[in-house]
DNA sequence: GTCTATACCCCGATAGAC
DNA sequence: GTCTATCGGGGTATAGAC
């Protein structure tokens, strides 16, 4: 009796916890595309073969609340791979995320929509970008150090104005790679890096 | 007769024309908070103390000649700057613009912004931004050709490698500055160009 | 869990008065 | 040159039936 309970309630849990991907992914990319702002519920709705009220059903707390997930989601992925990792290593995680992520070109242009709508202060995601890329940054300050530490790089090296040069140009590589441009985001982004070191990464 | 007829056509010229760029700069700064799409044509009014239609009926063709206008009159004023300036003269001219822009966030941010919702092929200024960012490469990569004739770069630059790389530099800086770090635009640019060059810039 | 219906917003564009 | 009025459309969110 308890047992056939669980089993349904399972069956119920999983079939809404599928439904929910199902909409994050419908909606990452219909952000992907148009930004937050001028995205519409409808629209993924649409994706999804639900009704607007539909979606909504998932996601108490509206629009926004829909877009925390998609956030969430992304975020989780990257710090999965970073964690426990330190130093030159942090570094070369770096990359493979870079490499990883390669091709999700709709992901990248999301991040790169919503973060360029978010820095108007009562964007609802203002909070989400302005800590992550402090987090991103703090994150490269502490593997320049400990790079330092290891013997991994110069003694004379300047942490945080390495970690701030390497976060640029890995956006701007970004920016001119979703502007149609040809570039090795990868190789150039780590060959910058590498400028920063004296062992090869 | 014919002097008091001109002098009154000057008359409603010079205000006609007057009220265009009141809403030009009106329109620079909304389309800076918000974007093209989720700016609204009436928020563009309310500032210049007009009607939605009022502010139209400056600009026909609607919202999309609206956002034309504005970026046609910011690009001349870069072109004014830049032209005739070759080889290492034209990467100075480069560090000029982008201190002249420096107190300029909102410009700045609209650039930003509307390039980055442009990426999508039906964007109303797709063109406009895919051409010139074509054209700003190109600009790089010939100053770079001339200042190795000159003899203000090794022999064996790539010009067209440096050219991305400053490039992207820019744009990173640039994002990152919006996005509130504290960032030396002009002096951390000037650097990254310096790398390329054999002449102090 | 999903729908339809609805209430209430803002948008861009046009017609026509002044 | 500017306005008001209006049309047609699309947006979010909620209430309530199934």
């Amino acid at each position: 009796m308890a047992h056939a309970e669980v089993e349904y309630r399972r069956g119920e849990y999983r079939k809404s916890a599928a439904r929910r991907e199902q909409i994050l992914d419908a909606a990452f990319a219909v952000f992907s595309e148009s930004g937050y702002t001028a995205s519409s519920v409808n629209e993924i709705a649409r994706r999804v073969g639900l009704s607007q009220t539909g979606v909504l059903h998932h996601f108490a707390g509206g629009k926004t609340a829909l877009l925390q997930a998609v956030l969430d989601r992304r975020d989780q992925l990257a710090e999965d791979i970073l964690a426990d990792r330190h130093g030159i290593d942090f570094l070369r995680a770096l990359s493979e995320i870079t490499r990883t992520q390669l091709d999700k070109r709709g992901m990248i242009q999301a991040y790169r929509m919503l973060s360029t709508e978010a820095v108007n202060p009562d964007h609802p995601a203002h909070a989400h970008f302005h800590d992550r890329q402090r987090r991103v940054l703090h994150g490269l300050e502490r593997a320049f150090r400990e790079a330092m530490d290891d013997g991994d790089a110069p003694l004379d090296l300047d942490p945080h104005a390495a970690a701030l040069s390497c976060m640029a140009m890995t956006e701007g590589l970004e920016v001119l790679w979703l502007n149609g441009f040809t570039v090795d985001m990868v190789g150039d982004s780590r060959r910058h890096l590498q400028q920063f070191l004296t062992t090869g990464l």
